[in-house]
RNA sequence: GGGGUUGUAGUUAAGUCGGUUAUAACGCCGGCCUGUCACGCCGGAGGCCGCGGGUUCGAGUCCCGUCGACCCCGCCA
């Protein structure tokens, strides 16, 4: 056994100062005569006796360590100091492995002890690296700094990591310069709920984190930047989902004098830096479908193209039925539309239809009506409403062949077409329906605006600052506003919007009208937006822009669901960190300094 | 704001019709073991059954309330 003159037993006041050499996960076979030192965390303890394993990890992966009657006693007993999670510093020669482990990219090789030192301890953990998954999230998030140990987790920061770089090299490449803009910005009213900073200098007034940039961004263009990019966090006090969370992360994007094509050739070359650099992907050309093709074909405006099974219109069909839950149905310019869910009515059970039913009622549905194509024709609730003939157009408009399920809706649009678009995406997935890992297109010509129901007024569907098209302005202003398209366009991949963006208004007095559509008022709009107004006065630049939701963009790369997943340090449903534990109390001191008083 | 699922040892779970001392696996601690890689074997410690109240002779179990986690609707320009 060669002894490294640099390195003795544990306690040798040499092996303090020696770094490491190598990283657990790059030791190959090549290695072997080497002397390594690693230091990492010791995943496993396997003690025989005579021989015992330590497999080491660190951020490139794991390695064999190996103690035996080969090595000093006092290496012996320095083992026997070492746990599980433990913090440790191995020298040692690398060496041909008896029993090679084909499953592990070092599996060739082994460490042979020379020094062993313990370089921390751990108490006692709730779970490992290696036992993270079965573990509940909620334990989880609570020790992040241990589930962030897995390997799954960091290449997901990896990734992120990748991809940003990407981002950023592709932006730097076509002339964008990353301009950074303030956190504590100004509370705007439309959109969502803001987060709220107080003054401490100004008694009683408050910063508004940001939304996204949008404003700072436009004005940039205003100041003649040309090509403005950043990666930057939002923040929206809203409740959440799988894929929300109350901050996230924007690529940012605003180009001068630029068309519809210009912005989403920009965004395209972003969506190609990020999924070449990941996936190794090529993208070919993206489709584009208007708003109204993407609800015709899909219900909803974020469509999954990764598979057909498209909505089909059966209204006309129906229209003189006798059944009252048709006629109902339809009455108040109701529609009738369906799909074909190819060869799964057998696999139909009543609790799969059941299960189906409730899932459509969520989204304001009265209920599913279902046919089943059998060699005699259609079966199943459908059957009964429809008359023979009828039944037969129906099954004819929907492709309908002996084994296809048909799953048919009837009532207002509003709940029709997100009611089946959202099925048809479940099933999509339940039934691996999919034909391509990832699908993108581009869904463009948004209406302007959306008729709120509550406040019985229109609020912009983008945002206000979104131009109308050009052929649409002439309607401002008169009772049509239901009909001005914007100038407006998501990006869709696998169902997930995750850019959006549109060219912007450059002219005041058509900012003007428009918040005179949305029922902002000069004063308000003045006192609110002021400044972007001034700015629109002072020589504006035709501009316009996109914001990728990157969290989503890396929860598709990584190829997750769950944007907590892909975010170092997430907030629950609620918004808690449970972790840190914000949010939490103040001291009152802290309080009163800022003119804020608790009434909770 | 609403709906669904959920909370029992460090972790993950079982716990019947309300009934004796709340089980198991993994982990932890001690011991044995010369080629493991989810090592194996022997022994041991470990409990605010989320929290509060109620019903009952008796509550992990039934009732009411409450807190948290996850998923969904509303919401998220």
């Amino acid at each position: 056994m060669s002894a490294c003159p640099l390195l003795g037993g544990p306690g040798d006041p040499m092996l303090k100062n020696v770094r490491r050499t190598h990283r657990c996960g790059e030791l190959r076979a090549e290695h072997i005569g080497q002397h390594v030192v690693l230091q990492g965390w010791a995943q496993s303890v396997r003690d025989f006796g005579g021989v015992a394993f330590v497999v080491l990890r660190d951020r490139y992966g794991l390695a064999q360590v190996t103690v035996d009657e080969r090595c000093a006693p006092s290496v012996k007993d320095e083992l026997g100091l070492v746990r599980s999670e433990y913090v440790i510093e191995v020298s040692g020669e690398v060496v041909a492995r008896a029993n090679p482990n084909p499953n592990l990219p070092t599996g060739a090789i082994e460490v042979l002890a020379s020094g062993i030192r313990v370089l921390n301890k751990t108490e006692p953990l709730p779970f490992t690296a290696e036992t993270a998954m079965q573990a509940q999230e909620e334990t989880r998030l609570k020790w992040r700094f241990l589930d962030l140990r897995r390997p799954t987790l960091q290449r997901h920061l990896i990734i992120r990591h990748k991809a940003s770089q990407a981002v950023r090299r592709f932006l730097d490449s076509e002339d964008f310069v990353e301009v950074e803009t303030p956190i504590l910005n100004k509370s705007t009213p439309e959109g969502a709920r803001d987060y709220l900073v107080p003054s401490r200098v100004h008694p009683g007034q408050w910063y508004a984190l940001p939304q996204s940039p949008q404003i700072f961004k436009q004005i940039l263009m205003v100041a003649g930047m040309d090509r403005y990019f950043q990666i930057v966090k939002c923040f929206r006090d809203e409740d959440l989902r799988a894929d929300r969370q109350p901050e996230f992360t924007q690529i940012d994007i605003e180009i001068s004098f630029p068309t519809e094509d210009t912005v989403m050739e920009v965004a395209e070359g972003v969506l190609r830096a990020m999924f070449t650099e990941i996936r190794g992907m090529t993208i070919g050309e993206i489709p584009r479908l208007t708003y109204a093709d993407a609800i015709d074909r899909y219900g909803i405006d974020s469509p999954d193209t990764r598979f057909e099974m498209h909505l089909k219109t059966l209204t006309d069909l129906v229209a003189n039925s006798a059944s009252t839950v048709i006629s109902g149905g339809l009455a108040n310019g109701g529609v009738c539309r369906g799909m074909n869910v190819k060869g799964h009515a057998e696999a139909a059970s009543n609790k799969v239809l059941n299960g189906y039913t409730d899932f459509v009622k969520r989204y304001g549905m009265g209920g599913l009506l279902w046919g089943k194509v059998g060699a005699e024709g259609l079966t199943g609730s459908l059957a009964k409403l429809l008359s023979a003939e009828e039944a037969a157009t129906v099954v004819a408009a929907l492709g309908g062949a002996p084994g296809d399920l048909l799953l048919v809706g009837v009532g207002a649009k509003s709940a029709v077409n997100p009611g089946l678009g959202r099925l048809r995406a479940q099933l999509g997935r339940d039934l691996s329906l999919h034909q391509h890992e990832f699908s993108f297109c581009w869904v463009n010509d948004f209406p302007a605006f959306d008729w709120d129901k509550d406040s019985q007024r229109w609020v912009a569907m983008h945002h206000p600052f979104t131009s109308p098209k050009a052929e649409d302005i002439h309607l401002l202003g008169t009772d049509r506003a239901g009909e001005i398209r914007a100038s407006a366009y998501d990006l869709v991949c696998n169902g997930y919007e995750i850019a959006g963006g549109s060219i912007r208004i450059h002219d005041s007095a058509v900012q003007s009208k428009v918040f005179t559509a949305l029922g902002i008022g000069e004063e308000e709009a003045e006192e609110r937006f002021g400044f972007l107004l001034s700015a629109l006065r002072c020589g504006a630049p035709p501009h316009g822009g996109i914001a990728f939701g990157f969290d989503r963009s890396v929860m598709l790369l990584a190829g997750t669901e769950n944007i907590r997943d892909v975010i170092a340090f997430p907030k629950t449903t609620k918004a808690q960190d449970m972790m840190a534990g914000s949010p939490s109390p103040v001291d009152p001191a802290q309080l009163a300094e800022l003119h804020v008083k608790n009434l909770g």
